[in-house]
DNA sequence: AGGTTTCTCTACCATTTGGTAGAGGTTCTC
DNA sequence: GAGAACCTCTACCAAATGGTAGAGAAACCT
């Protein structure tokens, strides 16, 4: 059907379904049929669910350490930084909601590969701790708590990405333009709280 | 076993298991067994698994819109109101982790049940609103979308209190202690970002 | 060409799970 | 004490699901 081989969109198909249904309720002939192959072929690539699940799971986690790394290496000191970094963090989120839904579901499903992603994640989270300091040292950002401030972005994100009920609640519907909105608010509040 | 009548322990345990493990995996025998009740007695109370599932969810969306709502009614103005309805929704997440874990698959179980709590939300909401806005009218707190605000609270307490991956990135383990920590900083935050 | 590897398929199986049928015991009512 | 309502149980079923066995193409060596 497609150019991309078969394992390509066995993952892509995964990804989407696991995303919008969650992981259990997914059933291998729903991805199968998605791709439009049998069952069993996707169980030639893929021996169980279970490796699916955690190659799809690797890749997600790659995207996001790499997406987030690159933005927090590369991005000019002071705010511009931490600007870079929320906006690094949404920027899968808005490419493919499904994607963080899916991170949530890694402790439950595998606790080692959740260890090698807090592994992982753990250098940029001190690289940009650091940053924050370096600025609140200088005086240039108020002082707080900055790996606090990591979670505290982090989870936001998560949360409306993933909470409909929530944004519908405050009259929003889900959605990317919701997520975009976020993101000003929150770098808004950011430079508010920060402001030295 | 307990005092408390069958179709009380039911939904605790219900309560625990689905927020735990997710709805999903978590089959009737697992709850009946928790319990100490055959399967078909748990089939007694309630006809069907889903019936079971929303009922769960409607005990959990009464705890939170009765909880915060009275939070938002009963609190003095200015930043004490934002105050205590942002306390009070950290308090279901403190007392019972499971459950705002749950929130989050109302959509996918049961989007009627979706709709109505959001509805009962919106009052809520719209109350803590008007608040907001007048002190901001008044010059009390600086001038802010508070919907916005309200979904940036709320989803930051969900993210956190369901995200173990990203606490345990920024050097934290998950867990009552990290909730607390963080209500106290997103309320320093709020009051940064809020002053006029 | 002939064999080997790669890839996809049809058929089938074992287990789990939500759910049904219906029996039996306990308590409350009269 | 008789009957009814209430509550819990054992035994069983139908459907779905993850997974196995093995056959048939097709491309790739040599």
């Amino acid at each position: 059907m497609a150019g991309k081989p078969t394992r390509e969109r066995i993952l892509e198909e995964a990804l989407d379904r696991f995303g919008a249904s969650g992981i259990d309720a997914t059933s291998l002939d729903d991805i199968a049929r998605g791709v439009g192959v049998a069952k069993q072929t996707l169980l030639y690539w893929f021996a169980s669910k279970e490796e699916l699940v955690v190659a799809v799971l690797q890749r997600v986690a790659d995207e996001l350490v790499v997406e987030v790394g690159a933005a927090v290496r590369s991005a000019p000191h002071g705010f511009a930084r931490v600007e870079a970094a929320v906006t690094a963090v949404f920027r899968p989120a808005v490419r493919r909601p499904a994607l963080l839904g899916l991170v949530r579901e890694l402790n439950r499903l595998s606790p080692e590969l959740a260890d090698a992603v807090v592994l992982r994640m753990q250098p940029l989270v001190d690289l940009a701790v650091a940053y924050l300091e370096g600025e609140m040292d200088r005086g240039h950002l108020r002082r707080a708590d900055a790996r606090l401030l990591m979670a505290f972005a982090y989870s936001t994100v998560v949360g409306v990405a993933t909470e409909p009920v929530a944004l519908r609640a405050v009259g929003w519907e889900p959605g990317v333009a919701s997520l975009r909105k976020l993101r000003t608010e929150l770098l808004a509040f950011l430079r508010a709280a920060l402001a030295a």
